[in-house]
DNA sequence: GGCAGATCGTTGCGCAGACAACTATAGCGA
DNA sequence: TCGCTATAGTTGTCTGCGCAACGATCTGCC
C-alpha cells in the first residue's frame, strides 16, 4: 500500500486504482438501475423524466429554457425535445413560447406535474438514501462531494 | 458541517448529500462519455466493445461464457449477443462451440482483437489517469475501493 | 428412461437517445 | 439597412439496448 507512488508502467493499473475507477462504474451502473426501475415501476416516471420534473421545479417560475434544460439533464437538445414531447403529453409539464426570444420555449411545470413530482420524490429520496447515503459517513460524503467537485473540471478541460 | 446528524426531513438532501450523489451522477456521465468518443475517434472502438475485450484478455484462455460475460460487462443477454455479433463481423473475436454445454458458446479474443485492445488500452489508461485517476491522492482512492465494495451489496440487496 | 422446469443463446420488436439537416430568429459588423 | 454568422428548437434517420418469446439443451426427480 506504501510502495513508491510509480503511477505503474502506465500499462496497468494497480489494484487500488483499479477498484476506485471500476467500482464507481459498477455502483453507478447498479445504483441508477435500481432507482430508475424503482421510479417507474411506483410511479411510471422513468429516471430521466423524473430529473427534468425536478430542474424545473428548482428553477425560477418552475420552467426552463429548453437549451438550458438539456444541459441540466445531460441531454441533447434533439434526446430532450422528445422527452419533452412525452411529458407534455402526459400533462406533467407545458410548452410555453418565449416572449424575449422568439426562437426560444420555456418548458413549465403544471399543477400535475408538480403533484407526481412530490410522490416520485419522496421514493426516489428514499431509494438514494437507502442504496447510497446511508451507507456513508458524514465525513465521507464531504469527502465525495469534494472529489466530484474537484473531477468535474478535470475531465471537461481534457482535450487531448 | 456538524450538525445532528438528522437525515434532513427526509424530504430534502442536504447540499453535502446532493454533492456525494449528483457529483457522482455528473462525473461519471461526463468522464465515460469522453472516454468514450476518445476510444471511438482513435480506434474506432466503442467502450463497451473495449470492456468486453477487456474481460476476454483477463479471463483464462481467453475465452469466456456468453452468459458471464454479458453480466461482467453489465449487459443483457440480447445485448452482448449483437455486441459480438458486430465484434465477430469486426474479426476482434470469434465465436466457439462449447463442448460441456451444447446450449452454450464462447467467445474467444483473436489475435487481431488482441493487437487492437492492446492499443486502444493505452489510449484509455492515459484518459483514465488524465481525467480521474490524476486528481486523486492514494489515500483517496483506497478511500473510494473502500466505499464501492461497501456500496454494491447495499444497493443489490435493496428488494423494497 | 422419461418428463418438468430451468438455463443458454438468438431473434422480433419497440424505445430512447445521438447526429445531422432544416427553419426561424437573434445579434453584430459594415 | 443589409447581410452573415451563431443559436434555439424540431425532425429524419440510425444505432444500441432491453423485454419477451423461442428452440435447444441441461438438470433433477419420478
Amino acid at each position: 500500500m506504501t510502495s513508491p507512488t510509480q503511477p505503474a508502467p502506465a500499462e496497468l493499473l494497480t489494484p487500488r486504482e483499479l477498484g476506485a475507477w471500476r467500482g464507481m462504474l459498477r455502483v453507478h451502473a447498479t445504483l441508477t438501475k435500481a432507482l430508475d426501475a424503482e421510479l417507474e415501476a411506483r410511479h411510471g416516471l422513468p429516471l430521466t423524466s423524473y430529473e427534468v420534473l425536478l430542474f424545473l421545479q428548482e428553477a425560477q417560475e418552475e420552467r426552463m429554457r429548453m437549451c438550458d434544460l438539456a444541459s441540466s439533464v445531460l441531454l441533447s437538445r434533439s434526446g430532450l425535445s422528445r422527452l419533452v414531447d412525452r411529458l407534455e403529453r402526459d400533462g406533467l409539464l407545458a410548452r410555453e413560447a418565449c416572449a424575449a426570444d422568439a426562437r426560444g420555449a420555456f418548458a413549465r411545470l403544471t399543477p400535475k406535474g408538480r403533484e407526481v413530482l412530490a410522490e416520485a420524490r419522496a421514493t426516489h429520496l428514499a431509494g438514494i438514501r437507502a442504496m447510497f447515503l446511508s451507507q456513508l459517513s458524514e465525513a465521507e460524503q464531504e469527502l465525495l462531494a469534494g472529489i466530484w467537485e474537484r473531477l468535474l473540471p478535470a475531465c471537461c478541460s481534457s482535450k487531448s
